[in-house]
DNA sequence: ATTAGCACTCTCGACTTAAGAGTGCTAACG
DNA sequence: CGTTAGCACTCTTAAGTCGAGAGTGCTAAT
């Protein structure tokens, strides 16, 4: 879009007194922001003309103007300062997700939560792996007759387990076995391949008359298909209440209920790069429910296997360069904690490490 | 409370009103109500003089009656039908405790979420373990020279483990060293006596030169106080919406800002014994937010170390009778579950067994 | 003791009005 | 020709007014 310098300024002006103000912007304020160097008449000609190329609109014939979701487009491509997020808001970020409280749910978690505490909107986190998921051993531990512990290592380098109490007494050598043969035939393989076949050869092999082997099977499945699917944490849902566009209870309660609906977050606009924030404004949401909203996503690699997306979801009227700021800079903190933080440093000269709990449990 | 038969019947049927229509109820509907036996001045009377005694009120000259704080509570205490839940309802509530999708938060997240749905209003659900964590048992299991995987058995048949890289190589012998130390020193104590004087003096007994033994100790404390926490889940906060008396966006906030505090959360009235459901109306709540809103709590318990609370916050017009059998009705469920649930029977005529999967993390 | 009748009170929505904000237009100016 | 001062006009919002409706309390009759 071609603006003339002044058309633009006067965009910008009317885009920021708007977001923080909330309320229509006349004429008038936007000379006095501007130190009176046009007077209001001509910024009246200026921002009927803004108005006539869609960017400006206005709510009532009597009242200010408020900036159109073209206007806001404009606004975010061209006319935005990239601010950069404040070296004491660094810190805090970076405290926060180091020093989440252990037995916590996840990292992701709490940097959605973090997402919505430091832009006052609601804020969403998903995980997904991307690549495929297997085992790459098993451990079976005796504990008594009666009692053994399954323990797997994904090939993502986290530990599963599992305890399994039997109404028949184990032999420790069956164990062994047990743990030979399924290390020889379910390690490496994806969930597909695990198939009906192939439980019931290695329930041959192994000589099974009590059924243990299609409980290991069901859970190895179990451990699989749970690592494929993607989960999205919804957090801070009640900072729309401090918005006045959701004063409406009603209005509210539509966006609420579409954010606590897991598979139509999932359709939301994903960046495709790693890093790269992506702004969706009003109309331009696929989905009707958000045809009044904005929705900031950043995506974050971890390697090439793990990406996830942290978005925050609020009125049109937002701070879209405070936002993009700190979404951007949680990610890249959850790209380094993610990819190092879990593996534990040992035998150098001993500093003082940390424990990660992501695979606790 | 001593009343006439009519007052009560006239209490009763003005709190039933109220909490269904949500607006005061005037003398002729209750004379309607009571198929026009008795006339809506004889009503007036009497109602008035159910005013004079504290238990209803005048919202304002004229307009109809609602019940006090402590109308309700003799509504609660006497003249409220215990009711049972539904065949039906209860075939859901069985099938949705038992169905949860595997890898989804705990069951008792799962309890409390239906609870809300159930009942229409915030839940929260608690977890408490009274008893004391110790671990049962130590197991390394060498993975390659550079990694292994630390698995501890709880005394409350959980499993958790973690995965530990290391910066130098390590021997297998080592890690059958380190359980035969650990099983012998770190077993069956509680957090507090796992001293810096302990982990010293094992570090020498290992001949640790490494760091490896604070690690393992420190996951160890790490797991132990984890397990004495106890963590609360609010879920349906936003059902409060639904409800009029909190179309008032800032009334609504109050409460919500108030949910979401966990230490606040821990100080609500705490049924005594197993299955009892506790309901305390309004302003017998000792925190000034709950001043007009109602709280039901029910207690389950399982086996003599774990027990926990579920509960539904809600309006004072509150349906307590339905809440109360459906809340019960879920405690009862937990219990159940919670006691057999994630111990795998095998062995037998090979029953149709399900997974549990509380300790797969 | 119960009830019919009635005057009284209070809320609520509809309507009116005045103030205020902001605009668009016209005419004057450099 | 672009800019600006001035002004009539429009529209919202808050405050005030008014009447209908609901429900009460009281009185008097049964």
């Amino acid at each position: 879009m071609n603006l003339s310098e002044r058309k633009k300024i006067i965009l910008r002006v009317v885009v920021e007194q708007y977001v923080q103000m909330a309320e229509p912007v006349g004429s008038k304020a936007v000379a006095t922001e501007l130190g009176s160097s046009i007077s209001s008449a001509t910024i009246r000609n200026e921002m009927a003309e803004l108005e006539l190329l869609g960017l400006l609109e206005q709510p009532h014939t009597s009242a200010g103007r408020i900036p159109s979701a073209l206007g806001y487009r404009i606004y975010v491509n061209e006319l935005m300062m990239h601010q950069k997020i404040s070296s004491g808001e660094a810190q805090v970020i970076n405290h926060m997700l180091g020093n989440r409280p252990p037995g916590q749910a996840g990292l992701v978690d709490q940097a959605g939560s973090l997402a919505s505490r430091l832009t006052t909107y609601p804020a969403y986190a998903m995980a997904a792996v991307t690549g495929v998921t297997t085992i790459a051993r098993f451990d079976f531990i005796f504990v008594d007759s009666h009692t053994f512990i399954i323990v797997t290592l994904l090939n993502n380098d986290t530990v599963k387990n599992k305890l399994v109490h039997l109404t028949v007494p184990i032999d420790p050598h069956l164990l062994t076995k047990l743990a030979s043969i399924f290390n020889a035939s379910f390690t490496g393989i994806p969930e597909e391949r695990i198939t009906q076949a192939l439980i019931n050869s290695t329930e041959r092999a192994v000589g099974d008359t009590i059924g243990i082997v299609p409980v290991i099977a069901g859970f190895t499945i179990e451990l699989l298909v749970e690592s494929k699917s993607v989960d999205t944490r919804v957090t801070g849902t009640m900072n729309l209440l401090n918005h006045p566009e959701y004063r409406d209870i009603d209005k509210a309660q539509r966006l609420i209920s579409y954010l606590s609906d897991d598979t139509e977050l999932a359709r939301l606009p994903l960046p495709s790069a790693s890093g790269e924030v992506k702004i969706t404004i009003g109309p331009e949401n696929l989905a009707a429910e958000l045809k009044d909203t904005s929705v900031i996503t950043v995506r974050y690699d971890v390697g090439e296997d793990v990406q996830g997306i942290i978005g925050v979801i609020g009125p049109t009227r937002m701070e879209y360069s405070k936002v993009a700021a700190r979404l951007s800079y949680i990610a890249q903190g959850l790209s380094v904690l993610l990819a190092g933080g879990d593996k534990l440093q040992l035998g150098l000269e001993g500093e003082n490490s940390k424990l990660g709990d992501d695979d606790i449990g």
